[in-house]
Parts: structure tokens; sequence; C-alpha cells
DNA sequence: TCTTGAACCTATAGTGGCTAGAGGGATTAG
DNA sequence: CTAATCCCTCTAGCCACTATAGGTTCAAGA
């Protein structure tokens, strides 16, 4: 039986956070001691462990709450589970590719600043004039 | 003169979004028009476009903010607008290299997974055992 | 001149994934 | 028994918008 404190301290999520996802329904509402605290036991923390690493790999509560579903029900096929881990692949390579643009365009805009006065700026002149960057964003 | 829907039209900022922009100092309260509706000139619709761009490229609000009164200054050295856009660069870096830890890690997941049941699924057994995963995150 | 419909106004609430704080009650070590 | 530390609920704040409600103004056609 852990309380709270204890589950936070074994898996690295905060406090506030542990009651947010019991909110979000990623953990069902636990025993309470006599006092109204929450306690837990180790398959919470397998759970939160669970949680804590989908999170970390960026997948989102909706994304995470299908993937406790889906591991509820082994006997079924895991393409729901390929589905989501594949999905979300996507987006991260999207978001690079995106970032990547944004990176090129401000390292052209900072190279050209030779740092004299703002008048000249190329930091500021890009941002004021759209004919300079190199493609549309 | 340009009413809020014109700017809107030049710029493609949406009209709710002109108008946060007002609430957040990045453009000053406009003139008005005796029913009390926004009216812009020239100058609004480049302060605009200069913001719009900027948000492109991932500036956030307060820095914008310190752009604009940087560009006001122009004989002022341009340090500040290089500072301000180089911190802006090692931030999209940061961020492009923590998201390529993340497809990694989502790569080697997902091509594990054979495509049979939940139970050996190695999206759901990868997220619930970190001693799977290659390193640190 | 009047009417209609589009555009405008303010104010408030919602998005996601937490985090911080107030104001109180429970637990536990000494 | 007391004091320190934990825990409880509830509410508000973060960012950059976006959406809605309920009302006013504008501009073009009849």
């Amino acid at each position: 039986m852990y309380a709270i404190g204890d589950l936070s301290r074994r898996t690295g999520v905060k406090v506030p956070t542990i009651r947010y996802y019991e909110q979000m329904g990623l953990i069902s509402p636990t025993q309470r001691s006599e006092g109204n605290q929450r306690r837990y036991e180790k398959t919470d923390l397998e759970r939160l462990a669970f949680i804590r690493h989908a999170r970390d790999l960026g997948f989102d509560i909706p994304a995470i709450r299908e993937l406790i579903a889906l591991s509820r029900h082994p006997e079924a096929p895991c393409a729901g589970a390929d589905r989501i881990a594949d999905d979300h692949l996507s987006a991260v390579r999207a978001k690079i590719a995106s970032l990547q643009k944004l990176e090129h365009e401000l390292e052209r805009i900072v190279s050209h600043c030779g740092g004299h006065s703002v008048e000249d700026c190329y930091v500021i002149r890009a941002l004021s004039d759209h004919g300079l960057c190199d493609h549309e964003h």
C-alpha cells in the first residue's frame, strides 16, 4: 500500500499530476484510507509507469486512454496499438520537418546580421519584409 | 482606412487574433469610427505583417514586443534583436533534437511490432517496460 | 429614406497538460 | 500529545489563440 507521495517518488510523476490523471480517467479512483487519503497497490504503480512512459514519448492523453483500453484485451489483435504509435510517429516527423524549416530560415536571418544598427539589422528587416525570405512559411 | 476585417484579409491574421494582439500590447489601440469600430492605416498593416511573420517564425509574444520596441530605435545597435533571434534559434534546435530522440525511439518500437496479438505487441510491451528502451528519455 | 444582412463590438469560456496556491484535515515519528 | 509532514478539495493560471453569446454599426440596394 503506497500513499500518493510514495507513488510520486517511485514513478517521478508529481502528486498533482497523479490526481490529474485520475480525473482524466487514466487511473481508476483508488481505495482510500479511513481519513479519505488515496492508497495504491503495485498494479497502480505499473499503470502509472506505463502512463509516464507514454507521455515521455509524447502520446497525448486520449491516445494513452486507448492504449490502456487495448492492453486490457491481450487476446485482441494489436493493429490498434500499432496504428496509434504509427500515427504519432508521423506527427513527430511532421513537427521535426516544420521546425527544420524554421531553423534554416532563422539561420539565414541571424547569419546575415552584421551587428551594426537596428536600421540595417537583417533580423528586423527580414521580419518587416517577407520578400527577404527563402520560401513560404 | 481599413476595417478590422480588411486588415484580416490582407494579412491572413484572424479578426479575433488582431484584437488579441491589441490586448497583448503588440498593436496600439487604434482610431475608432463614430460607432466605436476600429479603423486602421497602412502603418498598422505593416506592423501586423511584422507580427505575423515573427509568429510564423515561432517567436513568442514577449519576444515580439521586444523586437517591436527595438525597431522603434533605428539608431541603436542591433545586438538586442540579434540575441533574441539567436536565443530562439537555439530553442528551436533543442526542440528538434529532443523530437529526433522521440522519433528514433518510436521507430524502434513500431518496427518491432509484428502485428499479432496485444499480448505480444511490442508497442504495449515497450510502454509497460522501460527496460526495452534504448536510452533514457 | 428605409431595410436588410454582413460586419463589427465586448465579455466570457474553452483548448492541453499540467502547476500553484488557499484553506483545511490526516498521519506518523518522537 | 504534539509538531512536522503529508494529504484532501477547489480554484485559478500558463500560452496563443478560438469560439460563442448577445448586442450594435455599417453599407448597399430598393
